[in-house]
DNA sequence: ATTAAGAGTTCGGACTGCCTAAAATTTATT
DNA sequence: AATAAATTTTAGGCAGTCCGAACTCTTAAT
């Protein structure tokens, strides 16, 4: 196992490669390499039975692979949250570092952690973090774009791109904030939601509301 | 800069490669790898100005390499003084973890985990930690095996070796420790030293006791 | 059905860092 | 001083990961 590999494996993990075939193309854009060089990563992986390869269609993990890559999203959300709580980072800035540490984090140290922690269940984001037998919990995949005016819900993860952050930092809004949609602007414009607790009004761009999950 | 670079800074300084010439030989022993590619990797820090090579004769750090070499100290045994005070590893754990976690360390990360750790002086072995300028203060260089007979000492670092730390824990004896030299078996034979505070007679082989450094 | 566009695969080449073995050099021993 | 031993350098290879370009396959448009 390299890192290289571990990064493949969680970006089939995160693109939703448990059930779903997922592309070369989906692959290459999440990690910045190029075409080639997944065709060829793959096939290292599928001789390692960590993935399955139907040509032309697509890639999904083993349970094997989802072994690992499920770990590898524990030890980067542990990584999170304690950037966060103990070293005071904000939001936006704990990925890049987690990005590095998650591949020299040896199952002890994740699980050290992890008690450090007192057991997180959620990464600074609101996404799940494993436990250390691979388990997780299901997310939403409800997003704040599908929201109908006027329903009440409870925001419940980001996804973790830095611009996305940086950008929600400056609306105020906040994971567990329980809001209620109240407008969309036409034309992919803002969606404008209202705060129960404090009545404040936010507005969150089209593109955004589409990055933001949230449940009832 | 790589992994690999940075452990070669680490190793030619932590050998003493600020003033005098290191050896391809201690080099190559200390990283376990072998001499040609000692040789190799040596050519590639002289490319970048990190090391001066005198060909046959040996090599030592430049000011920038020494810069690189201070910092990677700092990050290791910050991340080792973190391990044993906030994780409860034990002292004989936390080498290999510090080993990986250093190279995937950045300035901020290492600012933030002396804060956090209310800015240690010394690593868990006794070892200096290097500030976030570079600057460190000296250390010891005299072992207990020369110690005289009856001279009072006091412990100060232990060379950070896996095998040598389990054994000292064995013995309990701990950094801080004031002891006296009682007697030095011959033909390297063990080294009786006592400890002042609770009269405590301790066994230390010979071996170890190189790699025991004291100040009176 | 044909064609064109898009996506995926294959191939040749690059670069890093490691190894072993052979050659060169220095140091130690006789 | 001559020889042997140890050390260092050089040379040739290999594994991992990347790229770009050419080729193949699938899908969408005509
Ligand atoms: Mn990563
Ligand atoms: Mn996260
Ligand atoms: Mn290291
Ligand atoms: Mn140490």
């Amino acid at each position: 196992m390299t890192p290289m590999k571990e990064d493949y494996l969680k970006i089939i993990f995160e693109l939703g490669g448990v059930q779903k075939k997922i592309s070369n193309k989906q692959i290459a854009l999440g990690l910045g390499v190029a075409a080639g060089s997944v065709t060829e990563m793959i096939a290292k992986l599928v001789a390692e039975k960590l993935v399955i390869h139907e040509p032309y269609a697509g890639i999904s993990l083993t349970k094997q692979g989802l072994r690992f890559a499920t770990q590898l999203v524990r030890k980067h959300r542990l990584w999170e949250s304690f950037l966060v709580q103990k070293l005071n980072y904000g939001l936006q800035d704990v990925h890049p570092e987690a990005e590095l540490l998650e591949h020299e984090t040896s199952q002890r140290l994740a699980n050290a952690l992890d008690t450090f922690l007192e057991h997180p269940k959620y990464c600074p984001h609101g996404g799940v973090i494993p436990d250390s037998d691979g388990k997780y919990n299901d997310i939403s995949h409800l997003s704040l774009a599908d929201v109908k005016d006027d329903e009440k819900v409870t925001v419940e993860r980001f996804i973790d791109n830095h611009e996305l952050l940086v950008y929600l930092s400056g609306t105020g809004l906040h994971i567990n904030d329980k809001i209620k949609g109240l407008h969309h602007d036409p034309f992919e414009g803002p969606i404008q939601v209202i705060r129960m607790i404090d009545q404040a009004k936010i507005d969150i761009s089209y593109k955004a509301a589409h990055n933001i999950f949230v449940h009832y």
